[in-house]
DNA sequence: AGTGTTCCGATACAAGCGCATCGGAACGAA
DNA sequence: TTCGTTCCGATGCGCTTGTATCGGAACACT
């Protein structure tokens, strides 16, 4: 048998390599040769992990997006108080802001597959997948909190999980322009989110 | 006297074309060659109007922001009901959103701008000043309201003002990658802003 | 140790890019 | 008409890009 390479951890880290090039260069940033430099490869193994380059820029799109999943998911799990729908909820919704300083690249990550989605069907159908999950997450908090009794009954799980979702986004827009800071996009999420306690 | 042109108009025909390049193929799109044939002029021509391509592009984004601008001054004039304000206030947020079908390149284009904007401060400057204008055109007609007695008194006519846009914003976001679609945006609209009157 | 397979680093290559250059066309003033 | 200036279309240049190619290194197995 021949010489082996773990192919999934490398192609993790080659993605993680274009993630950092993309929050600090844009896509136009993401050249064979400036991925390779980043993650400490060379050319030749970048292009034995992935065909070509927009299989890889795929790859990558996903790989950001799990993360936001997996950081959501922490949140919730190490919610500063257990058993609060409403916190449960904002804490996701702060996982998908990713504005967290070390994560602020995340976010510009996302505005640039996001705005390359706008254009290509194929992408937007993975961020339109990535977005189900959330939406889903969200959905599921907010019927345990009304039979809980903590959220408000009238309110439409789907619905509202979307609004909430499209509230995040926005503020994810105005916190990269520069409109607004993080304090008060965070302000903003709870606020948003205890209106729909009881 | 020499030949002369009338490089404004030319300026602004050229960053149309610009505008219909970046709508369908993105910022990686625009190439000299390419402007200059979808402009229908030569690539000589191109140059002589911007001394480079990132002039060229600001002229384009600053083309595009005016654009929103007139929009929403023009619906503002020809709304359905005059004298309503939040009727003005959502056919000035419809303005934004820009996803009348003719207008949803423009919003690719200003998914593609701010986009970009998220990366380099000078964009972001062009897009803040964008910004300002608008929430100070919303800010006035909250004000407006208020003393006329048709906004909920309570309201803050700044941070009010801001939210609108924010949720313009993630509206505009979600329409774009398929998640909305334009009535369900346009609905959410007219439920917020139906949702400050008295 | 030998061998067969997998991997990879370096290089080559065509294509496309932004920009600079320049000779001549276009046009107003004399 | 002639002149002087402005404009522009075509072409060239240096550079970067994504991808293809290939000789040899690396490793598991016999």
């Amino acid at each position: 048998m021949p010489k082996q390479v773990d192919h999934d951890s490398r192609r993790q880290h080659i993605a993680q390599a274009v993630c950092e090039l993309i929050g600090r260069h844009g896509l136009e940033g993401v050249t064979l040769r400036e991925v390779a430099a980043q993650a400490g490869v060379s050319m030749g193994a970048v292009q034995r992990c992935f065909r070509a380059k927009e299989e890889m820029l795929v790859f990558a799109q996903e790989h950001v997006n799990r993360r936001v999943t997996e950081r959501a998911r922490a949140r919730i799990a190490e919610s500063p108080r257990p058993g609060s729908v409403t916190t449960m909820l904002e804490q996701t919704l702060v996982a998908m802001l990713a504005v967290d300083d070390e994560d602020l690249l995340d976010a510009r990550v996302w505005m640039a597959f996001t705005a390359q989605a706008a254009l290509d069907p194929a992408l937007a159908a993975v961020q339109r997948a990535h977005y189900a999950g959330l939406t889903e997450l969200l959905a599921v908090l907010l019927r345990t909190g009304q039979e809980n009794g903590q959220i408000r009954p009238e309110v439409d799980a789907e619905s509202e999980a979307d609004a909430l979702i499209t509230l995040a986004d926005g503020l994810t827009v105005q916190v990269l322009l520069g409109r607004h800071s993080r304090e008060s996009a965070l302000a903003a999420l709870h606020q948003r989110t205890t209106a729909l306690r009881t």
